[in-house]
DNA sequence: CTGAAAGCGCTTACAG
DNA sequence: CTGAAAGCGCTTACAG
């Protein structure tokens, strides 16, 4: 034992030693100097620098040491040029929440730091015309990893079969399953929507009316729908005229925040399909000279940071957006490994947060 | 006129048509197949899609046509290899307020799209041990183009000198000049700071407060020295008590609207140095049961989202992020080209944007 | 204005 | 378990 590693390390300090002295431009080591200083072969510190299991365990062990020893990273362009791939992350995205976005990016980047990955991002608009075309040179000339799908894009088939096509793994994060499991994180929405509807159905509440996303976005109808099933679940159900149809935009609720006012009988609560909705809600009543929840009950979704900068604070459902976008980097890993049956963890599930925004329904 | 294009465009069918013949692997055309097809050497297709000015216009324009009918696009990575260079742009933030990171995106993204250059994002800790070595490695093992500082790593002076110690071309956002004109974007916001005084100045207020962030965070020194000097135009100055140190967060704004209302002589105004701590504030204010601007104007900076969904919406001063983003693009480009001296714009200004939380003080 | 040769730093495919 | 040769798709350095 002792002698090992004593002898282990005077190997290196002679190597790290020699390194620098035929270092003399200050040149970052390649696989070559890594070869050359360890008395082996290039083609055997590309296996170790690979994880290949055919490698002598001492030779692996002797050649990482060196390699921490001088600093050895791997280029990885030269990697991905010879190997027809690279080490970069796409995330594909088609949301205008800051909030999402940026915490997705964080959940990503959890995972991908410290394994020599890099996250690209690429915002998209699935309506030009270009769209598919876009994403499928971005793919293919930065020859990518593998790209991780935000809603509403992940919902788009014919991206979906233009990756696949390419030979790209892809993760689609949406509220329903699309897709196979390996390929897929799932956020439960219908769930949160249920939550949505216990909650107000245990305060009392009868008259609930909602404000919608726009019908081709899946995680909109999953809450609605959820939310349905919920206030079934007490006898409640709301007429065709309580149910307004909003595009998850702020503007969008405060315009249809002064419609519910107008509602005959008035709902004395509302869901709203996300938060920015919710928030113009609240501020539509705060413009015509109610104080929410006084009149009104307002629930969200998503628990984003506009949840808490409101007044009253919203109840909302979470979306946790940063484990989210760490599950989806794990699977995209395992989608790599083979690991495709994993019984690891690809679903989220929303939780109730409940804040000021909501109160017991009184005669 | 007429012949030559005739004869262009035959020359393209032709080749488009070889092309497809020779590709029966359906493989991405590399600049072998361009020089093979256009009858010219590697090195001259290499000029082209590199800009050199050495090639005869004749040749440029045929070996252009025959790029763009068989979708030939350079390999980035080989290119890079060949080169020590990459297509990637890095954004290193350290900045916690999700809709500034992703406006400052957009605006980089709105510039190098379509360019063949990529965004990779980097989020880091400048408290970390680490930082400063992992800002390092990513720049050198990525071999990055270049790398997009905002603040507050932009104002780390040990940060930018091992960049340029590496060689790294780099823009620092920042709220002042800290460095050469051909590598900063300035954002003035001290120039914001004092258009809040005069706001607050011309609605009759005397008794005014403010809430700074962190010392060490240059723009909030900033904003409130132009408070300050906007304020004294108008013969007013803030008693050190009615000075309140925050810390850019939303909680310290919460935290410190409860003291303000204790304040002896209660202020009638107050400034927050950003949009986060001034919805604090407001919220502040509501959970002791007052009604905002009644009792106390409130004037924010930044005009992020959350000034639009607070109640009451926020004055405030805006930093238009998307248009920092876009302009540091460009600056980083104009770095490379040796445009050094360029009399491009790299200055934006706040402006003060009206809403509903100050209003004209009434005895 | 144009080109042939060498090389960037790795991996692949093959051999042993 | 290990290695020598060839090649990934470009650019550089040099020559003409």
């Amino acid at each position: 034992m002792a002698r090992i590693s004593k002898k282990s390390d005077i190997d290196l300090v002679v190597a790290a030693r020699r390194w620098k002295e035929i270092n003399k431009t200050d040149r970052r080591p390649t696989i070559q100097d890594v070869a050359d200083l360890a008395g082996v072969s290039k083609k055997t510190v590309s296996r170790i620098i690979n994880d290949s299991p055919d490698v002598n365990a001492a030779t692996r062990d002797a050649v990482e040491a060196l390699i921490r020893a001088i600093g050895y990273r791997p280029d990885p362009q030269a990697r991905g040029l010879a190997a027809k791939r690279s080490y970069l992350v796409g995330l594909i995205t088609d949301n205008p929440t800051p909030q999402y976005v940026v915490n997705i990016q964080q959940g990503i980047l959890d995972v991908i730091r410290q394994t020599g990955y890099e996250l690209v991002v690429h915002p998209c608009d699935r309506k030009s015309d270009t769209f598919l075309e876009d994403a499928r040179q971005f793919v293919e000339v930065q020859k990518l990893y593998g790209v991780i799908l935000t809603p509403s894009v992940s919902e788009d088939e014919r991206l979906a079969e233009e990756l696949r096509g390419l030979g790209c793994a892809y993760i689609r994060i949406a509220s329903v399953a699309l897709d196979m499991d390996s390929r897929m994180i799932v956020t439960n929405d219908r769930e949160g929507g249920k939550e949505a509807a216990r909650h107000l159905a245990q305060l009392g509440h009868t008259r609930i009316a909602c404000v919608t996303g726009r019908r081709s976005f899946r995680s909109s109808t999953e809450r609605i729908a959820g939310f349905e099933e919920g206030l079934a679940q007490y006898g409640i159900t709301m007429p065709s005229h309580y149910i307004l149809a909003g595009d998850y935009s702020f503007e969008s609720g405060l315009a249809l925040g002064a419609d519910l006012l107008d509602l005959e009988p008035p709902p004395t609560a509302v869901f709203a399909a996300n938060d920015e909705m919710a928030a113009g809600i609240l501020q539509a009543l705060h413009v015509s000279g109610h104080t929410p929840p006084d009149s009104l009950s307002v629930v969200g979704f998503d628990d984003f940071e506009t949840a808490t900068r409101v007044w009253p604070r919203l109840t909302t459902s979470r979306t946790p957006a940063r484990k989210i976008g760490q599950l989806a980097a794990e699977r995209l890993f395992e989608f790599h490994d083979g690991d495709r049956e994993a019984p690891r963890e690809n679903e989220t599930t929303p939780e109730l947060i409940e804040r000021d925004s909501t109160r017991r329904f009184s005669h």
